[in-house]
Formats: structure tokens, sequence, C-alpha cells
DNA sequence: GCTTGACCTAGAGTTGCTCCAGGTCGCTAT
DNA sequence: ATAGCGACCTGGAGCAACTCTAGGTCAAGC
């Protein structure tokens, strides 16, 4: 696939892949004959993964070190498993800030209808 | 109020209070006699709406602006009700976000396990 | 054969912090 | 008194994660 394909499935912009793979962040992208890039499936996958998860805020650096580890093969799976947990734990506070800004934006919208209605 | 007291209060950093107030995102801080900065109740719940803003993803520019909205009085409450209402979707893109990563995590952590499972 | 569009690179610019060096002030312990 | 401590101050450098720009290649369609 090219590279606007991965952009379009991923969600991540053109710019944001180049460098990603620039910055090791996800593996080399093999090439054309004249220098573009083609993404295999695993490929396209792992870059979906990777979106997802820095979506969510994990970091660049915690992404290419679970990177590293897929790798090195199935010795480190305990290893990506405990990483993928302590994200979820990181889903679970956005989460709940999520809904402390949803609680406050009803409050402060609600008070704004006042106001709307006695200016009516 | 002090700086580190609104910091444990907003859950933002002394660092970045300083830096909002330098940058316009808050209004200027009254000070005492030798220069520190002392916050009023006002400025400590302006901080909090905007600390619950930033950490859900409305850009700095939106955040001063809605704060220049709200020092022009009640004239702007139809605007400042849109640029609310506009954030509660970004929370709803958000958690759709947080819901897909999950499902994720989960049906990778499932894999983990069957291979852990077979190594034992 | 020339233009168009999708791609390439290197490098500068942007956003939103975060950290550091060097300095002031008020308080306590010596 | 003074020496040290802790909380604050400023200006500016550093950093993460993009995002944009300039200048270039190449294949395909008119």
């Amino acid at each position: 696939m090219r590279i606007s394909e991965i952009a379009a499935e991923t969600g991540l912009s053109i710019d944001t892949i180049r460098y990603y793979e620039k910055a090791g962040i996800c593996p080399p992208i093999s090439r054309s004959a004249d220098g573009r890039r083609l993404f295999s499936n695993e490929n396209c996958e792992w870059l979906t993964l990777l979106a997802s998860l820095r979506e969510t805020g994990m970091p660049l650096k915690e992404m290419s070190e679970f990177g590293q580890l897929y790798q090195r093969g199935d010795a480190t799976v305990a290893q990506r498993k405990a990483m993928l947990i302590a994200h979820g734990q990181r889903l679970e506070r956005r989460r709940a800030a999520l809904a402390r800004c949803d609680a406050l934006l009803q409050f402060k919208i609600g008070r704004y209808d006042e106001i709307l209605g006695e200016q009516a």
C-alpha cells in the first residue's frame, strides 16, 4: 500500500508516518524501485495499533520500546502484556478526566441557558 | 492563595501556571509586595476550568479566545456556549477513541494470554 | 513533450510545556 | 547577627511531537 492509503486507514498524517519511520518508532518500510514507501499488511496493522496507542496518550518512547520487545519475539510477551495493562490504566484516567470535564460543561451550559433565558 | 496551592488544586504544574499567565491564557494575577503571585477565588476557579478543558484537548488559542469573550461580559454568552458545545463534541470523539483502544488492548492481551498459556 | 499529482528529502517552524541558573525574601536555628 | 532553608521570582534554553516549506523525482495522461 502507498503512504496516502496508510494515512487514510490509520488517521495518522503522511508527515507523521514519515516522522515515525525516521525516528525508528515504526519498523523501516520497504521501497519501490523509485524510492517510494510500500507498506505491507503487517506494517499497516502495526501503524494502526501505534495510532490508537498514541491517540490515547502513550509517549513515542514507550511505543518504540514496545516495538523493540515485539522484534525479540515470544520471550517478551509478558513484558508487552504489562505495558498494555499499564496503558489500560492510562485509558481509565483519561475516561475519568473526560467525565469530569463533561460534568463541568453541562453545568456551565446550564448557567449560560439561564442568562440567555433572562436576556430573551 | 499561593501558586503551589493553585497547582495542587488544579493539577497544573507551577511552571504551566506561570506560562499561562505570561502567554495571556489566564488573566494577569495580582502580586504581593515582594512580587509573589496571589490568586483570588475567581482566578482559582478559572484555572480549574482551563485545566479541565486543556486536559481534554482544547488548544491554548481557543482557551484564550474563551477568556477574551468572558471579559466582554454577558453579550458573549451565546458564543461561549457554542464553544463549550463544540468542546463537548471533542469529548465525544475522545471517548470513542478510548473505547476503540480499550477493545484493541483487550484483544491483544487475550492473545498474549494464549501464548503465555502455551509457554507454561 | 509537457503538465499534473503523488511521492521524496532536509530542514525550519509551531505548540505546549519543562527545566535550569541565578536571584529575592522571610523564617528559624546557632 | 547571620547562616541556611524553602518557596517564590525571571529569562531563557531544552524537549516532545508534530507540521510545514522548498526544492526535487518520476509515471501517466493529454
